[in-house]
DNA sequence: CTCGTTTCTTAACTTAAGTGAACGAGATGA
DNA sequence: TCATCTCGTTCACTTAAGTTAAGAAACGAG
């Protein structure tokens, strides 16, 4: 499993040996299987986890519905807002799929930069990165109709479209899962009627 | 103008008189009048920008209509996603009022990374809150209907419904200048029915 | 394999947002 | 000063999403 860390690791910046050894003595892999909850509301979150392998969803309990806002796949990381602030959660964070998942923490990360300072540049990279994509992720769903983010997601995501259940994915694309199963309806009987074959 | 630069800063670490000089040295300092237009589609953005004062706006153009989808006011950071891609952007960038910025790019930040590697992790830490708080953003506008959206702005940013147009601000809202215009119609009759005094 | 729960779909109805058009106030400029 | 343009509002109409409820299908535990 660490051979996949180190090759995303090395799109953006080659790891020597000594590099690669630090990783694995201190990169905690760990295994958890489906429907485990990381992380509760009210919870201060001690970690922030890489996903190898799996499928974490991020959500909200509101008025006693669940709200999912997003999903982590392979290569995805995440750091809770509660990580960062060191205040109660508001999210929930929960194994859509059995999970392999780098677990760390800002005082692993502080070990980790002290030793090879190149670390800390990796992961600003990383999280500057992230922001500016999230912020057009963002930008796009402000710009679309339920139907255009149903269909974009469909084009950057297929394979999520079957590792999640509707209803999760109705909400993570801001709807009702009523409103999601009448759009796929929708877009079969416009397919028919214009068939691209 | 710096001052307040160095204020903001000390708020995640204080600063050295020689880390002052460095910045007062390298941080470019620019005014920009209302209406300067920072960043078109097509360009390849040169800068990241950090608003000392007055109010920046990103857009996108779709179908020949402007589409405003954030607003950079004091203390606010913005980096395009073409800064970090080197990419040409989508997205427009523009000043709704004059503007105090400081510029920045990689090769600057390089340089100053390099002479005090405080800054870099000053970077990273900035950019992690960012991104975290970016995503919560992201989750409450999924999470909540236009009408909520525009009393959460209203109580989290009172100051900007003075300061942008309302039709720039609704397309920030998700929704058209005039349903907007209904939706605080709505509000005022709401408040008369059953009035707080 | 069966029972019970969860998930997905469908339908009828309600509510609110999008659309296109028109109007007036205020700013802009010749 | 007068004509023009922009911006915000309003209206009538269309379209689509939310709501409530019910039934079918898929899934999981025993």
């Amino acid at each position: 499993m660490e051979n996949e860390l180190f090759a995303f690791i090395s799109n953006y910046m080659p790891l020597s040996e000594a590099e690669k050894e630090a990783i694995t003595d201190l990169a905690l892999i760990r295994t958890y299987q489906k429907g485990t909850v990381l992380l509760e509301a009210g919870d201060i979150s001690p970690d922030g986890y890489f996903v190898l392998k799996g499928c974490l969803r991020s959500y909200y309990i509101i008025d006693g519905e669940e709200r999912t806002t997003s999903f982590y796949t392979e290569f995805d990381s995440f750091a809770p807002l509660s990580l960062v602030t060191k205040k109660p959660s508001e999210q929930y964070l929960s194994c859509v799929e059995d999970c392999i998942l780098t677990v760390g923490n800002p005082e692993m990360e502080k070990a980790m930069f002290e030793k090879f300072p190149r670390f800390e540049t990796l992961c600003r990279i990383m999280s500057e990165e992230l922001l500016a994509k999230n912020q057009v992720s963002f930008d796009d769903f402000k710009t679309s109709t339920p139907e255009q983010r149903y269909l974009e997601f469909l084009k950057s995501r297929p394979d999520l479209v079957q590792r999640v259940p509707q209803y999760q994915l109705a909400s993570y694309l801001g709807m009702t899962p009523q409103s999601l199963s009448r759009i796929r309806k929708r877009l079969v009987t416009k397919t028919k009627a214009s068939p691209a074959h």
